[in-house]
RNA sequence: CGGGGUAUAGCGUAGUUUGGUUAUCGCGCCUGGUUUGGGACCAGGAGGUCGUAGGUUCAAAUCCUGCUACCCCGACCA
């Protein structure tokens, strides 16, 4: 049972919710997670499926290291200015005892401070310099699957953590045509990983230029809309431009023998993609995973009774159950522990938001027939015990996966709305919340403004919608087309 | 980083105002038994440097100070 309400305290529920269902926790360290053994399954799911598709369209995984050095880090000025204002840094490597406590060993001073990686440009760049002479060495399209370091002022478990795990990929081009391509290509793949596996819409667009990465010449973006109504960016491409090889001096000879710089991207998405799936599909009673990235799609509880005879049916059937679900590639859980009642473990993979969990007892015997609950709706299933069952069961994964898109989907359009009043925006804001398309004059002021007066920014300016000119909403001025205000986390 | 709040067993808590026996209760945990169709019941048991470091006092969970962590609000937020 989830004590706390959905619509009463949003952010207690979901702190509840990652605590029931066994995701993750503090460490002690401000704003450091422990990702458990749950919540990591979840993640190691999420990452193989994306790591296939990144794969799949062309992209080789690497790795570099954690720390990069000062100076390195230095080289790209922007980027560098932004990042310093809060990153964790390596001075020393010795401790030692004085007077039984442990002090820092001051002789072990290091010549050059070592930064935490809070992204990896930097060290990249500095490594891509040896690698890329010629145009008949690019494109140079990488990935890394690693961690990263941020001193974040407040946190919260998955949406922003000081250390999050992701994979940030780094991409070397010949053209600016060429990375133009790439950074939306991702942003597509993106968009359809979080559509078709995570069951989350997105609303992609571009980011105005006071929200873009510091060091790229534009940002893009993927927007999920939470059940809060407000939004949240899970995934971001960044055309990086010339910025990055023009710091390191990264210069290719082209087909004319000429020396050029060359254009880059970067991209990435965190363990914020389960906060978002947290916040877009759970409900009061617990998490909702969508099949094709559960940890374990089915669980199979036997409901066991006073006699011998019966529970040994029970057992051979679960078993033959499961075997037949497991050749279909299904990730099946028979969950038979006798000191845990029926009751109490209908509740636990509740929370844990297993999609289906199927119940066999005398009754299913008797008829038989199996009982089949799923999470989504919460509704029971009966089906027949025979040869139909695995098929049913694969299209009710499918349903389910289906189902819980449709309602995130529903919800995110219903929440689209034009507003041109900036009372009614306002008051739509502060009651709603949601995606609001209104006129802005691309002004950093304005865009202030707006947000102390309604706790709303400008999420981005969509590829897909608004596409007229009009006035400002707060200031009356010239806009070429409506971009996505919202509150945000 | 600023303002506010909190910290007592694995979790949730009483006790703190007004210092004074052996720190309260529930859940969970362990043992035995009966149970098992929506968080079972009975009996017995274990578990505490009261966040941490100091200070005041005959005496501190309780009063004072520093530190740390967590929660809320704000600022900040590829």
């Amino acid at each position: 049972m989830i004590n706390n309400n959905r619509d009463k305290n949003y952010s207690e529920w979901y702190n509840e919710i990652i605590n029931k269902s066994g995701l993750a926790e503090f460490s002690g360290i401000r704003g450091f997670m422990v990702i458990k053994p749950y919540g990591y399954s979840l993640w190691e799911i999420i990452k193989y499926e994306l790591d296939k598709i990144l794969k799949n369209s062309g992209h080789k995984n690497i790795y570099f290291p954690i720390l990069i050095s000062k100076s390195v880090f230095s080289k790209e000025k922007e980027h560098n200015k932004f990042f310093s204002e809060g990153c964790a840094i390596v001075t020393h490597s010795k401790i030692k005892k004085y007077n039984n406590k442990s002090i820092i060993d001051s002789e072990s001073k290091l010549k050059e401070e070592l930064i935490v990686r809070p992204t990896s440009e930097s060290i990249i760049w500095n490594t891509y310099k040896k690698w890329i002479q010629s145009y008949k060495d690019l494109p140079v399209l990488l990935n890394q699957w690693g961690n990263a370091v941020r001193w974040e002022m407040r946190t919260k478990l998955f949406i922003r953590t000081s250390e999050f795990l992701w994979q940030e990929g780094h991409t070397a081009h010949s053209s600016k045509n060429e990375a133009m391509i790439e950074v939306k290509k991702i942003l597509n793949i993106y968009t359809d990983f979080l559509k078709d596996f995570m069951a989350i819409p997105v609303i992609r667009g571009i980011k105005p230029h006071i929200d873009k990465f510091h060091g790229s010449e534009n940002t893009y973006c993927i927007e999920a809309l939470m059940q809060d109504g407000k939004s949240l960016q899970i995934g971001t491409t960044h055309f990086l431009g010339q910025n990055f090889s023009k710091a390191f001096n990264v210069k290719f000879t082209n087909f004319n023998g000429k020396k050029e710089y060359i254009w880059s991207t970067s991209w990435g998405m965190s363990t914020r993609l389960i906060g978002g799936l947290i916040m877009s599909h759970s409900d009061d009673k617990g998490l909702i995973i969508p099949p094709k990235i559960a940890p374990i799609h089915i669980v199979i509880i036997p409901i066991y009774d006073n006699e011998e005879k019966k529970n040994f049916l029970i057992e051979k059937i679960s078993k033959k159950l499961i075997s037949i679900l497991s050749i279909n590639k299904l990730r099946v859980k028979y969950d038979d522990r006798k000191m845990f009642t029926p009751g109490w473990k209908f509740n636990e993979y509740e929370i844990k938001g297993i999609p289906i969990r199927i119940s066999i007892g005398k009754n299913e015997i008797k008829e038989k027939k199996v009982e089949i609950f799923r999470r989504d709706t919460c509704n029971k299933i009966y089906h027949l015990l025979d040869s139909r069952l695995p098929k049913f069961i694969i299209e009710l994964l499918n349903d389910i996966q289906k189902n819980i898109y449709k309602k995130a989907l529903n919800r995110t359009m219903k929440s689209i709305i034009k507003i041109d009043c900036f009372n009614e925006f306002k008051n739509h804001i502060n009651n709603f919340g949601g995606f609001i398309l209104s006129h802005w004059d691309g002004t950093y002021e304005t865009g202030k403004i707006i947000q102390k007066k309604t706790e709303a920014t400008i999420r981005c300016i969509p590829f897909d919608y608004g596409k007229e000119e009009g006035k400002c909403i707060y200031s009356g001025k010239y806009s070429p087309q409506r971009v996505i205000f919202s509150k945000s986390y």
